[in-house]
DNA sequence: TTGCATTATCGTAATAAAACGATAAAACAA
DNA sequence: TTGTTTTATCGTTTTATTACGATAATGCAA
């Protein structure tokens, strides 16, 4: 089978991993820098600046939103997205608690 | 077409996505927090622990040794695996930047 | 040498992801 | 009303990922 095996871990594991598949992609990450440097929600110009087509893009804003990542709400003819600030707060906890728990260890480099 | 536009994209960028694919699967996370909750390298009992086949627990280990995450050496039968606490800093440092040059814009919710 | 234990690799199958064009929907302008 | 602009969705194709069993390779034990 090629389903991934989810069920047989832990829900922080799946969490972490969702998110991760979030980031998994430079378009992704493009995307989410492009929001950050901005002060107000970005109604349209996001296509314009990367180099995929306009569903493409759709696409991946629609996968950031289902990640909890951004926000997103339809003004008149556009959509305008902003990035959600206290779900990336929560999740970039995860990881840094990930990466602290990780690090405690000795860092025996033993191979 | 199906291939990612990586190209297109800064290599920091890049570089990020790659990592984040190599923690977007539970499995390897969980071989992550295994190996790390060790003082000395694993050499077997991955399998053991994970409820996936050991041909596929191998696939993974070999995704996280590419992705630099993780060191391997041959001991004898076995195989010896332990976390590249180097690669693992430099790379967790570039996302700590990318998590806070995004918490430096103001956090406004505006949809 | 022969067998055993361990791990990597190969082959294969099923699902997911990435990309695009075409089309639909929605609100505004003329 | 009709057209324009903008974005989402649908359908499709290509590639990647996940998973497993089977097999190969490797070094040790008997």
């Amino acid at each position: 089978m090629a389903t991934a095996k989810t069920e047989a871990f832990t829900q922080a594991e799946q969490d972490l991993a969702a998110f991760a598949k979030a980031l998994a992609h430079p378009a992704r990450i493009a995307i989410l820098k492009i929001l950050a440097a901005q002060n107000e929600c970005i109604c349209g110009k996001i296509v314009d600046v990367l180099p995929l087509a306009q569903s493409t893009v759709s696409q991946h804003l629609k996968e950031l939103k289902n990640a909890g990542l951004i926000n997103g709400t339809v003004d008149g003819p556009k959509s305008c997205y902003c990035i959600n600030w206290k779900a990336f707060e929560k999740i970039n906890g995860k990881f840094s608690f990930l990466f602290s728990s990780l690090k405690t260890q000795n860092e025996k480099a033993c191979c």
